[in-house]
RNA sequence: GGUCGCUUAGCUCAGCUGGGAGAGCAUCUGCCUUACAAGCAGGGGGUCACAGGUUCGAGCCCUGUAGCGACCACCA
């Protein structure tokens, strides 16, 4: 005898981590490289090493563990790779405000080294606390392969990818307008940029057209920027300027003469229809700069102090700067109008300071080509986005793509590996620092000070992981290329196209078949979860509370991929509620089972040996949960493979929940309880079996409660859960006909319960019940004891027609099944006749809506054969039920 | 401005290839029936945003409108 025992209360405290740590300590989690099986990888998008889980981690996280699972279980070679990223720019901060605070130093006072040293140090410290949680959710990832974006084999891969692109001129150094972060003092990528609303003016300052008594007005959000401006812009086609289009003005304050040009890109609509250029700080300027011929002036730093350009504003923060200039304006009668003004202003995506453009000497990656190849491959079918329409989002950025900048001014991250010759400043681009130049052969070099973007190693994810570039390492050539890659839509722009882009440049190879894209998950008002809102639902304290399957029950159910999640704590009510249930009923099947021995030998055991099980051991009401069962098992499969996780979750629940729970369990406790041992063995088998089989199911979707139960079953459950195989359907037997009786007999009890709870029987009052049928006297006879039970029957008779069924009796009509409960005392004839009118108009309506349907021309030519099939057979059951409540009515 | 999405029960959301509108929560009624009161049984509750169209048949397909949301671009 086995001594196992499934605590009296549902606890998940109780074995979550116990279970966790014996998954991993058998090794689990690593793929079994075997070779016989097909290959399932999945790589784990890197979260920030600094980061803490939230809610989105806890969606994306239990979206790969049940694809995960679910290979595993089907037998797949499966590998889930994890990792962290050392996102570059949001952990320099934190440890800048870290030795702020704590050493009251800035990064002016140390060196690179010493600053390295600091975020290494920052990086061990909380580097590991995301993981720690991800263990805590289920999430059977192979730990041993954790990588991290700046360990050893990725700077490999990194300084690989680098070269070759610089190579073949996909990388190039050169000046142009970048969008600088002067908070973080960092040049950032397009991608990086916010545009936020703002509240601002707009300011109408009027120029002198020289050698004239008039003047012009130009409108700008910016009147500080004025200093650098070289000329003003007018559209060719606007009538109000066409005769200063080639004259000068002179700008205010500088007193300069400048040219007032035309050019097609000013909006003739807006404001006064005169644009200043201020080519060095706007890229509509800077590009009108480059046309045009005219000079570039900068008004202040990269920190945004203003220079020398006038002396009074010398060393100023340009904002202040901007409340002078405004003041002296009005002051030499140049200020025309302050309007209120709301703009759209960039800012960047990690401080959210506002973004200066800036012409600036940056590395960038030509990406024209680049783009159409990954946008290609999507186009083309290679790679599928799931659900489709995000397929848009990542083709309109790819077809609009600009260069991408990848210079950071930053200390962590991957450094450039170009050295410029001291003697003759040529770039050398190497691995290592060069001996000597390349060039000239001087011996003195320095490397370039700059480092990369987060997102230039982050895109070689998919292989560099697995060991690229060296292409022969058994992990890359077992799972490159990987399957599914799953992540929200938030980050498509930034992570997907990057991946789609360098894969297949440097493997040739689209990175990934599937692209799987989730929603964000909101708070219960929808909105999205902000530090600053405090919004913010912690997972953890969700799992310490109800448990990690509830938690990924709760962001699953009920929800669709790809659209976003309004978190509803209630949920997680349902969720436990769920568990407990199941863990309830898991006692249930336990406490009552016969013994193991028996039961392998009478039913398992015959049936893995010859696959020939008696079916004469199954009643009726076995055949109709096995048959269901067989039904879950194919939609779940098919759910699963669609992703859609929530479908198959919900086809779960309600099979354990409505059909095995409350009808099943119920209809076998008699024989649960009966004297006759076979008739126990038999129940028990087919108790364990569904079991077992639901577990399997569910396991994905709530690994650690279904594993507890399972390796406490009394019968089966010999093996892991983790492990064990994903349900087969049992071509051996199909019982649809007993599903159809069955499901007739409870639609039966149904109405018994309705009648009497209209009547307000007490549960104590139990009655005869005669059926009348011809047809399914035997199986009716075979399911008397449940009938009996749910039925609230005293004793069941079983008529082939209605001779001496009593006056004052109810009566439930089915197809083909006919039922009288005589309810001595209770059965109000008028009553009962009311009853029997509204059924008797419920059919009639029934039966002319198929009729209605049949007579139609359309329909009968048009419509599939089995729709007409379907309504036909429908006509017949109507007129039938209609004919016997017809003949009752009559008769009482 | 461009693109996309959403609008279904009181609330939050599912709804497959077009073929009788579903779940959870909430609500009402009756039950402590020996797995489970975190439960059981039963009930009420919907003009599927609006207007057209296609179709034998539309929550689902097409066109348009309105409200909400997201992304991209521009915004001197």
């Amino acid at each position: 005898m086995k001594t196992k025992k499934l605590n009296e209360k549902y606890n998940p405290k109780d074995f979550e981590d116990d279970l966790y740590k014996e998954w991993e300590e058998k090794g689990y989690f690593k793929p079994s490289m075997d070779k016989t099986k097909e290959n399932y990888c999945i790589m784990m998008p890197p979260p920030n090493v600094t980061g803490k889980l939230h809610m989105g981690h806890a969606l994306d996280g239990t979206i790969q563990d049940i694809l995960i699972r679910f290979k595993r279980m089907q037998g797949y070679n499966t590998l889930w790779l994890p990792g962290s990223d050392h996102a570059a720019i949001a952990t320099e901060v934190k440890v800048v405000e870290k030795m702020k605070k704590e050493e009251g130093l800035s990064k002016a006072d140390i060196t690179r080294e010493e600053f390295l040293d600091r975020a290494w140090a920052w990086t061990k410290e909380y580097g590991g606390t995301i993981q720690k949680q991800q263990r805590m959710l289920g999430c059977s990832c192979d730990w041993e392969r954790n990588r991290f974006t700046l360990d050893e084999g990725l700077s490999e891969a990194v300084l690989e990818q680098f070269i070759k692109l610089y190579n073949k001129g996909l990388i190039y150094k050169g000046k142009k307008m970048i969008n600088w972060c002067p908070s973080c003092h960092t040049t950032i990528s397009d991608a990086e940029v916010e545009y936020e609303d703002e509240a601002s003016h707009l300011w109408h300052i009027k120029y002198k057209i020289t050698g004239t008594d008039k003047y012009l007005t130009v409108a700008t959000t910016r009147p500080e920027t004025m200093l650098g401006d070289t000329a003003v812009a007018v559209h060719p086609d606007d009538e109000r300027y066409k005769d200063i289009i080639g004259k000068t003005c002179i700008l205010p304050i500088m007193n300069k003469e400048i040219p007032i040009i035309a050019d097609r890109f000013v909006d003739k609509e807006f404001g006064t229809g005169c644009v200043k250029i201020t080519p060095a700080h706007d890229p509509n300027d800077y590009q009108a700069g480059l046309t045009h011929g005219l000079e570039i002036i900068e008004v202040f730093d990269e920190s945004s102090i203003m220079n020398d350009l006038v002396p009074e504003y010398k060393g100023m923060p340009a904002i202040e700067a901007r409340r002078l200039i405004v003041e002296k304006l009005k002051e030499i009668g140049a200020l025309v109008e302050i309007e209120d003004y709301n703009h759209n202003v960039g800012k960047c995506y990690r401080c959210h300071n506002t973004i200066e453009p800036r012409i600036s000497e940056q590395w960038f990656i030509s990406m024209k080509d680049l783009a159409k190849r990954a946008a290609d491959s999507v186009r083309n079918g290679e790679v599928k986005f799931v659900p489709k329409r995000y397929e848009k989002m990542y083709f309109n950025w790819l077809d609009n793509i600009q260069d991408w900048c990848i210079s950071r001014q930053l200390w962590w991250g991957h450094r450039i590996p170009v050295y410029y010759c001291d003697e003759c400043n040529h770039m050398n681009v190497a691995k290592q620092m060069p001996e000597k130049c390349e060039k000239c052969g001087n011996t003195k070099l320095h490397q370039d000070e700059d480092s990369l973007d987060t997102w230039f190693s982050s895109a070689l994810w998919p292989f560099s992981t697995l060991g690229w570039p060296n292409t022969k390492s058994e992990d890359y050539k077992t799972f490159y290329p990987t399957n599914a890659l799953v992540t929200g839509y938030d980050i498509i722009t930034f992570w997907i196209s990057r991946m789609m882009t360098q894969g297949l440049e440097l493997t040739d190879k689209n990175p990934f078949k599937d692209v799987i894209v989730h929603g964000i998950v909101r708070d219960s008002q929808g909105r999205k979860m902000s530090k600053s809102l405090g919004n913010g639902i912690d997972p953890i304290e969700i799992i310490d509370k109800y448990g990690a399957d509830a938690l990924r029950f709760s962001v699953l159910s009920g929800t669709t991929m790809g659209n976003d999640i309004r978190y509803m704590p209630e949920k997680l009510e349902q969720a436990s509620n769920f568990a407990n249930k199941l863990w309830n009923a898991a006692k249930f099947v336990n406490s009552n089972s016969a013994d193991e021995e028996k039961v392998r030998k009478f039913c398992y055991e015959a049936f893995e040996k010859s696959k020939e099980y008696n079916p004469s051991c199954f009643k009726l009401e076995d055949k109709w949960i096995l048959n269901k069962f067989d039904k879950l098992v194919i939609d779940v499969t098919k759910n699963i493979e669609n992703y859609d996780l929530g479908i198959a979750l919900d086809n779960i629940y309600s099979f354990i929940w409505n059909e095995f729970c409350d009808w099943y369990i119920e209809m076998v406790k008699t024989r649960i309880y009966s004297e006759d041992e076979s008739e126990r063995v038999a129940v028990t088998d087919v108790l364990n079996h569904i079991l077992a089989s639901s577990l399997k199911l569910l396991h994905p979707f709530m690994p650690f409660i279904t594993a507890q139960i399972y390796k406490n079953l009394i019968v089966f459950g010999t093996e892991d859960l983790i492990v064990a195989k994903w349900p087969d359907i049992r071509k051996e037997f199909v019982f649809n006909n007993e599903e159809n009786v069955v499901e007739k007999i409870k639609q039966i009890i149904v109405e018994i319960r309705n009648v009497r709870a209209n009547m307000n029987v007490h549960p104590s009052k139990k009655t005869e019940l005669i059926f009348v049928s011809s047809k399914y006297e035997k199986e009716i006879l075979e399911a008397k004891d449940f009938i009996l039970k749910l039925g609230f029957g005293t004793e069941l008779k079983v008529q082939k027609d209605k001779t001496n069924i009593p006056e004052n009796a109810i009566s439930i009509v089915q197809d083909g099944i006919e039922l009288y409960i005589p309810l001595e005392g209770l059965v109000d004839i008028e009553e009962e006749k009311q009853r029997l009118k509204k059924e008797q108009e419920r059919l009639i309506s029934e039966v002319a809506r198929c009729e209605k349907m049949l007579s139609n021309p359309g329909f009968v030519n048009k419509a599939p054969e089995a729709k007409i099939n379907e309504e036909k057979q429908k006509l017949e059951k109507y007129k039938e039920m209609l004919k016997s409540v017809e003949e009752r009515l009559k008769n009482i």
